[in-house]
DNA sequence: GAACAGCATTCTGTATACAAACTAGATTGT
DNA sequence: ACAATCTAGTTTGTATACAGAATGCTGTTC
């Protein structure tokens, strides 16, 4: 029976699979997990105290997000992508992430506003304390306020669908402090161009960013 | 063990879950399945031949994808959208089939040329006939080809995935023959724009190709 | 020393079991 | 006659078992 470590108070059944999904999503996403590295179904039971059988399902839905592939013979590995893949993935980034900017720009609340300036400060924060931990959250808020001003959760959703597939490759390119706080910067014109009331200028200055974003990712993978 | 019932030469393990899922896929899509209705396991063992486990994993992937929806309490559920939602949903799905199309255009090679038209051939036969499940088929196929025309499997990919889920709420605006018919002609203007070398008049011909498709799909949902 | 073959161990895809939760129907009480 | 409660059956989340396939290690031969 589960030996409840890393057990938390569930709200019924079925969050168990939640669960295990959203840790491991967010360790691929931050590189804790390497590229094309083979998933041991025995050691996550050991380490979520469960059995085989949400474990297994925990995998399976990610492999339909294709945040984990199928392997050759058997068993699932985490994805890991060609430069060409990596090009095309962030092109179809790109699309959606100006399609959200410009949404966003059109609908901008004050609440969003408040939001996307305090996610901002914690990426500021975060950049000037050389915490790069603390940075690949408070950037990841930051662009997940974006896209929760668009008032599109199907936009949000697919948004973060590839950011969660492009994390751990994204997340090389913060290597040192001084990348922390370029990328906090960069923001700032971003902010600005979404605060515009010129919605094409805020798509054009989202396609700018991921651009930027690629070369450097491109750079150290 | 597997009675074989719908058991198909397979390549090998894990084979058995990626066929339910494209079952269950191709049904939901079509309309087969009602949006909201519960799906019963013990049913789709039966109906497969196989045990819960591939079954289960089957379901995990389709939700993971939004095609079915976690039961409130257990289980799970077709995914069924208000009007509301409906429209967010084809907002992103505007969103990435103009893409599709804008890149379909810039990069359309002679051979994506003759599917496309291969695919829109298959379209008129279809409508002309009066064949409602072949002309699902051909549409789908159609845009498919268009998305194959990308050159990007990432983009084909989550235009795909927002096919699926719109598929039932779709498939109810092709009730009569004249709907078939009417939806094939729309195509040629489609091709006409994504064959020019107007990759912006592709990606506008596309936005008013889905804006007419969500009139009519809201129109019958 | 290297390569190949055989054997053993490990891993995983799927089957089955179990327990808990949910639902439906029947019975009882007002 | 209607509403509430109880019981039984069904469904599902998770545990465990089994068998087959894959991988790794060891020994032998060239």
């Amino acid at each position: 029976m589960a030996k409840a470590v890393e057990k938390q108070a569930t709200s019924g059944r079925g969050s168990t699979v939640q669960r295990i999904e959203a840790a491991l999503t967010a360790e691929i996403s931050a590189g804790a997990l390497a590229p094309g590295e083979r998933i041991d179904e025995v050691k996550l039971t050991e380490r979520f105290g469960v059995s085989r059988t949400p474990v297994r399902e925990a995998l399976s839905r990610l492999v339909a997000q294709g945040i984990l592939i199928p392997g050759e013979k058997r068993g699932v590995r985490v994805a890991e992508y060609s430069r060409e893949q990596l090009a095309q993935i962030f092109e179809a980034m790109h699309e959606i992430e100006a399609a959200c900017a410009r949404v966003a720009a059109q609908r901008l609340t004050l609440l969003a506003r408040v939001e996307i300036e305090a996610a901002q400060a914690n990426c500021m924060a975060a950049a000037k304390a050389g915490d790069r931990p603390a940075y690949l959250a408070a950037n990841e808020a930051f662009h997940l306020a974006i896209y929760k001003a668009t008032g599109n959760p199907y936009m949000a959703e697919i948004a973060s669908e590839f950011r969660n597939r492009t994390g751990a490759a994204r997340a090389k390119k913060f290597s040192k402090p001084e990348d922390l706080l370029a990328s906090a910067k960069s923001h700032e014109k971003l902010i600005a161009l979404i605060f515009s009331e010129d919605s094409n200028a805020a798509s054009d200055g989202m396609r700018e960013h991921m651009a930027r974003s690629f070369r450097e990712t491109l750079a150290v993978n």
